[in-house]
DNA sequence: CACTAGCAGTCGGTAGACTCGAGTGCTACC
DNA sequence: GGTAGCACTCGAGTCTACCGACTGCTAGTG
């Protein structure tokens, strides 16, 4: 084996040890758990050579060696190649989606679950963009007198409705509904400014009532982030500094937003995994996120991703991720749920 | 001063210095921040008696006093008589009920984020039994060729909605409308046997297949938990045991059905503060949990609560909690929203 | 030249000894 | 009943010594 080669096999096993151990890895735990072939004096040049590449780090002088950021960056790339879930684990996801019956929220929120048992890692499942989903139909509902449903089927299977207040007659609303779904259907929900003009005015203000309410509220909604395993974080309290950090975190998924446009941003850019100091929120400077994105009918509909510490089992990660992403489109795919 | 009445000034000082600074107080910091007009040695004397009655607690021998589960309880059955909140905060829930416009789900949602903000402890918002709400309205409405949506809106304001699949045309769907709106309008969505005679085979078999799906549902929504503030909890860590105490409480949190339950029964029993180990719940040993139900109409319609560590600001959590669920009958009374 | 054996050196972690001071409990007294 | 005063207790912080886990280096070997 050649030397170089030697020190990524290096690498890749600081990284499978400290991961398992969450001690800092000695030369010697090295050679005693791989057959390298060479002494742990060997293993021990190429650990200063690694840590002067910037791969490895030292807790302090007389320890282990832990992996960078870097270096879990470089495990990630090279020895992650797409392995499969273990049977259990791929027998559990396949279980899930086959016997789940719900609407969609309750789905994703189950699916943000699922993904955070299968890992043990908190999960995330953030929906579509609001721009980027087509409106299948729509249409206006009287469902009390004096109270309107504006009911929005969506391409990835959501059904948004919206309680609106209108006077209007039976009749009316049914023109209002018709002028409703033209204006809105095969178009996305982007709050733009579609008219109207039914030659009815009461009826016209009601379109644009619902159009404005619904665009409004499908922001809203869209900007949703279902999280699973919450409770995963406070476990691994141990890897971040302080308790502090993992309030913060906590307030951070709270708020949603922020974690919204992160993985939507991450996901425009490619990435599917970001490592610690590579998250530019501060917050996430001990964490790192896996992404997957799921599809429906060709259509990137959402992304499911992990959230963990930095010392995370990487390649379970994405195998736990791309399952359930595929998956997950698969079920959404046929039916409206 | 009766020595009995000046023993529950001692305690109640001792509640209160403990749940501001979460230190042992000690007899002499009672004597400096309350008048008494005794000395130190009197208070210590008052502080041992309290302990033999098993209201205070000492953490080992050269320490202060810090109150017990059974003193907590004393305090609050007598020392937090209706206050109101303070302005400022009285001007912040008064904004955001004013300003809400939000479908019921969100709004019960941010209400339990605003109570936790109130109070900086995490916050729960029930929804009432499913059983014990009336339906005020159903129908069914096709929205796309083969499926058909029932929309049920109930008492307290909720809509809920469920898919169905069926290839009736409009015209039978609407008579199966009719028959599931006074199969189950007026009634309460408890999973009873309600069955359709609309002369049309069919059309029974839709209606049938609305009610089971609805009520199905309803039980699932009812037993949903709105959670705000989770990250408190993360940040009142040093109250708690260990970590993995915290962790069990966010996993507690997230699992919902127990919590849920456990809130319905306190209030079935009148109780509006429970203390620690007054909970039966293993996990909410260290906590306390401080509920007022909100009304709509007279009715129950569900439950706002706080959760917290049982060194507590009792006072200020029964009049947020108070306060909120005041505000959010209120609220959902004349609309539909 | 690549590798290794061996050994000195470093540093965190733990245990024990010591001190400090906060706070009590008790006793004698008013 | 209330108080002053004092001895006593015990946690927390500091210091020291020591152990042992690992490294880095040097000298040596195929």
């Amino acid at each position: 084996m050649e030397a170089a080669e030697r020190r990524a096999t290096v690498l890749k096993a600081v990284v499978e040890e400290y991961v398992r151990t969450a001690q800092p890895v000695a030369s010697q735990t090295v050679t005693d758990s791989r057959d390298l072939g060479v002494s742990s004096a060997t293993v021990r040049n190429d650990m200063t050579q690694l840590e002067r590449e910037g791969f490895l780090a030292q807790p302090h002088t007389s320890a282990g060696r832990i992996p960078t950021d870097q270096g879990y960056r470089y495990f990630v790339d090279h020895f992650t190649s797409a392995g499969g879930l273990p049977v259990g684990q791929r027998r559990a996801v396949a279980d899930f989606f086959a016997t789940t019956h719900r609407a969609l929220e309750d789905l994703l929120h189950e699916t943000s679950q699922l993904l955070a048992k299968l890992t043990s890692h908190a999960a995330v499942v953030v929906g579509p963009d609001a721009d980027a989903v087509r409106v299948r139909s729509a249409q206006l509902v009287a469902i009390e007198p004096g109270t309107v449903l504006a009911v929005v089927v969506l391409g990835n299977g959501a059904i948004e409705r919206e309680v609106l207040r209108s006077e209007l007659n039976g009749e009316q609303i049914a023109r209002a509904s018709k002028a409703f779904d033209e204006a809105i259907r095969g178009g996305t929900l982007a709050p733009a400014t579609q008219s109207a003009t039914t030659g009815d005015q009461a009826a016209d203000a009601l379109v644009t009532d619902a159009i404005r309410t619904v665009t409004t509220r499908a922001r809203h909604v869209s900007d949703h982030l279902y999280v699973g395993g919450v409770s995963r974080l406070a476990a691994e309290q141990d890897a971040f500094a302080t308790t502090a950090t993992t309030a913060r975190l906590l307030e951070m998924l709270e708020e949603q937003v922020v974690v919204v446009s992160l993985v939507r941003d991450l996901l425009d850019h490619g990435v599917h995994v970001s490592i610690g100091s590579e998250n530019d929120v501060d917050e996430l400077r001990d964490c790192s996120i896996v992404l997957a994105p799921y599809q429906v009918e060709g259509a990137l509909a959402g992304t499911v991703g992990v959230l963990g510490p930095t010392r995370m089992d990487y390649a379970q990660a994405l195998a736990a991720v791309a399952a359930v992403s595929q998956q997950l489109g698969r079920l959404l795919l046929p039916s409206v749920s």
